[in-house]
DNA sequence: CAGATCGTTTGTGTAGCGCCAACCATTTAT
DNA sequence: ATAAATGGTTGGCGCTACACAAACGATCTG
């Protein structure tokens, strides 16, 4: 905005107009906070934690995706990733299938009975996002949870890529 | 600007939108995650960990905050708080004065240092943020900064103003 | 004075998760 | 065909982030 007046003026000892650099980063990471901390005990009764939601939301988004997929868009530990699928695979939220390609994968994919436990689950999440939320109006729930959902169904960015997209942190 | 999605058609006597009742907790956790991984990385050369940049973002917000003031915006412990405070302060980054109305209180503030050193940190973050939030343009990474920076300021809400606002959970 | 409150220290416990190593079953390369 | 790589699984180790409790000093308040 204002950056292409600085080039004219001498700017005498005008120090550096503040960069006005916020990031969304430790904001988000402060609101996930208060919403996992809500969510736990709602999520409680339905024996699920947080980090199940997650799981299923993703699955619901990429059904059949394999297990080193799910590691990889979670970013979790592939051994982590077995466990978590252990606990919703004993409650029949997900189910795990050989590929018929590789026969070494598991096609993992939610259940009817998980596509309900997770609306359920959904469901009882109003009442904790009611509380997290309160300060946003219905439509600007919206949109948070609209760019929310497009920034997290971006590619998970492999680092062989990453490596040539910015130019440099020059700031 | 603002978007315009859901404008709601007529919808004659859906039988209640059934299901589409996504909540955005789970999301908010998911990329929560990726941000502070990628955010670690960058944020170790300056000698500060993701929740330290938590605190120092709400101190900016709500300087001269009491501990246990900064202990109930934060959602930790207030004996967490003393060691992050700490930390914070053994770098001169933040500063402890004692009220003047009320001894016993700490007044917490961001030092002239500990101000530069979060835009110094914001500014390394970017980097971080261009991958977590690559799928997001730039007028939507400062809608979404808006948001959450909305969000977040909000009143920590006491339980007690809390019981009347929502009728019920009825879903 | 007594009791409550703020901050601090210390200690204990737990959950989440990375990481390493070993092990199948299977696929791919030689 | 034999060797090497890969996907999943199990088990174990260890670290970090916390919550929670207890006890203490300094201070405020009834």
């Amino acid at each position: 905005m204002f950056r292409a007046l600085r080039k004219l003026g001498h700017m005498p000892a005008l120090p550096v107009e503040e960069s006005e650099q916020h990031r969304s980063g430790p904001l988000l990471d402060h609101l996930a906070r208060r919403m996992r901390l809500r969510s736990e005990s709602v999520l409680a009764p339905l024996g699920l934690r947080p980090r199940h939601l997650v799981a299923l939301t993703v699955l619901r988004d990429s059904d059949g995706i394999s297990q080193q997929g799910l590691a990889s868009t979670l970013q979790i530990d592939g051994t982590n990733v077995v466990g978590l699928l252990n606990d919703l695979e004993a409650e029949g939220l997900v189910e795990r299938r050989r590929s018929p390609e590789d026969r070494r994968r598991h096609v993992v994919s939610l259940t009817a009975a998980g596509a309900k436990r997770l609306r359920e689950a959904e469901c009882a999440l109003a009442v904790a996002e009611d509380e997290v939320l309160g300060a946003l109006g219905p439509g600007e729930r919206d949109t948070l949870y609209e760019l929310l959902r497009r920034a997290t169904s971006g590619r998970p960015m492999s680092c062989v890529e990453a490596s040539g997209d910015e130019p440099d942190p020059i700031c």
